[in-house]
DNA sequence: AGCGTCGCAGAAATCGATTTCAGCGTCAAG
DNA sequence: CTTGACGCTGAAATCGATTTCTGCGACGCT
């Protein structure tokens, strides 16, 4: 791995020339094409250890999701991508497993990588993303906001999204709709439930025993599921308040093959990769790519200087 | 961010005493309290970038694939974080859409930035890691064997499992088996048709014209699928090469009525999130996340110092 | 001609850790 | 009492870039 040194000495100038030159500083012509030359014919590759120290940030973005193994996070992943490497930043994925510690210690590395800011999406409520802030590195959340802090924030519509859903099933004839929703201390998951219930209400119905709260992943669909088809008076329609419960959710229903049994589903975000013929789940969109594409697009105006104070912008549920 | 000086000062001794107190280095008792009293009270964290320039290593090891909305390579990511976290590496994903730039580009990355070592599933049939491995940076492939490359390599039975597919298509009583395979660039799509070819030859079948190249996506696998379907003679069974096709594949067969008429379907790798009630799918296993902890098992003892020459190993089509 | 300005380039400082080297004190052995 | 070994510690070098500071030469203006 040659160093900016022996491309100095090869090109019979500084190591401070040699840096300019790759920096686009002024310097003659002639010193810049023998620079060039010896750079080139070593294949010199300028340490991004070295400069991340002297510059005190670096050109990476560190994406922190909970879940990897969710269609939704890489597809917001994807979004977060596109815009990054469009303006010459990599991201690194770090996946928290919903994990709070783990979360805590890719939010450290983070910071003594000093990398250039830092998209999250909590594991729990509470993230502790003052370090960052403090040190002037921009942190966007997404999806989830963390409590009681102040930063930029990226959500979808939650309440609406849980309404739409819910009024979707009652107009199609349902009378008894129940919900599965996430966490009870993730934020996304209770305001999915709360647009629920507001409905349910409004419609004349008992939310109480109907509500189950699960793990966002398949596995607490299926059980949530299978608890609600044991009910004395079971529902005739389900709000699943994200994809992968939705899955776990009719993964039951066609085991039991009550998937045409008139029990109606309707899922908070696309089922992924569906292969299903169409037998009427209702989906509210949750706009993934976008998502992630905002929180990269508000990053990078904070990287380059924007000082306003922290805006929340809300994505409607369409694709 | 207190640096290891200002931690020094407090504690009222040298920076250097304080390094070896924080890497357990001799250091008498009440000194070695002072500088974690000092540490704990500023909340000191070491610069990884500085460590890493001095070092000239970093704990974090890069993870090269080719797409991250398949399922398939997150699955194995996973088996790559949970033996990398437990050793006290990190691990980093890097997302090259199947583009070899996008690949060296992060291979470029991980080698300025000092990367313990790299897990690359590559996009190509070429990677240039010659750069890593001569510096005696470790390399494992996974997935994909680089060609030309003496790397440590972590395979499945490409060839084993298509002819476990098209013999069971067989078995099921379906005559005329055809393939969807990958991009003919790749070696795992040429080997997994290979499998197939040589079984379709054995039963006395004809290849030829039920031989189709798409790119491993869900897209993909519904365009040769449609084109199969509008074939003279039609295939009355497909193998398909990969999960994401078998997921497109199959979306064609649900839209035409055809999905229970009688066309067998095998996929090479599970598919994702499957909510199908069982109609007969036959499924040929594929390891990911074992792929993926063997990979960092190899990886780190090569870091570990393990210096014998590369080896291949091939894992079994079993989950 | 003299003076100020400007452009270019090298020397040296800097970022924050680790590690070598050297010094100091203590203790044991001769 | 001297010598050697050993343990602990600090000073200083080091990793490889960037950037400030400084100096030099050329040029223009009065």
């Amino acid at each position: 791995m040659p160093t900016i040194y022996e491309v100095a000495a090869l090109a019979g100038v500084s190591p401070a020339t040699v840096s300019r030159v790759l920096n686009g500083v002024n310097v003659s012509p002639e010193k810049a094409r023998l620079v060039r030359d010896a750079a080139e014919q070593l294949s010199f590759t300028p340490s991004r250890t070295a400069r991340s120290l002297r510059m005190q940030s670096s050109v990476v973005i560190a994406l922190v999701i909970p879940d990897i193994e969710n269609p939704f996070f890489t597809a917001m992943a994807r979004g977060v991508e596109d815009v990054a490497q469009a303006a010459g930043y990599s991201v690194v994925l770090c996946n928290t497993d919903d994990d709070p510690v783990k979360e805590a210690r890719y939010l450290d590395i983070a910071a003594s990588e000093n990398m250039a800011g830092i998209i999250l999406a909590t594991a729990g409520d509470q993230a502790d993303v003052d370090r960052h802030t403090e040190r002037g590195r921009p942190v966007v959340a997404v999806d989830r906001a963390p409590l009681g802090v102040e930063v930029d924030t990226v959500l979808v519509d939650n309440i609406g999204g849980g309404r739409a859903a819910t009024t979707a099933l009652y107009e199609r004839g349902h009378s008894i709709v129940a919900c599965i929703t996430g966490p009870a201390d993730v934020a996304t998951a209770r305001e999915r439930a709360a647009g629920w219930e507001e409905t349910v209400r409004a419609r004349g119905g008992i939310p109480g025993p109907y509500l189950r709260h699960a793990d966002f992943r398949v596995g607490g669909g299926r059980r949530a599921m299978s608890e609600l088809l044991a009910l004395p008076v079971p529902p005739d329609a389900v709000f699943v308040a994200n994809n992968l419960m939705s899955v776990g959710a009719l993964q039951v229903l066609f085991e039991n093959g009550r998937a045409t049994a008139g029990i109606g589903i309707a899922s908070f975000g696309d089922l992924p990769f569906p292969t299903l013929a169409p037998i009427g789940i209702s989906i509210v969109p949750l706009p993934a790519r976008r998502l992630g594409e905002t929180a990269a697009r508000m990053l990078l105006e904070r990287i380059n200087g924007d000082e306003e104070p922290p805006r929340t912008v809300v994505l409607s549920n369409e694709r």
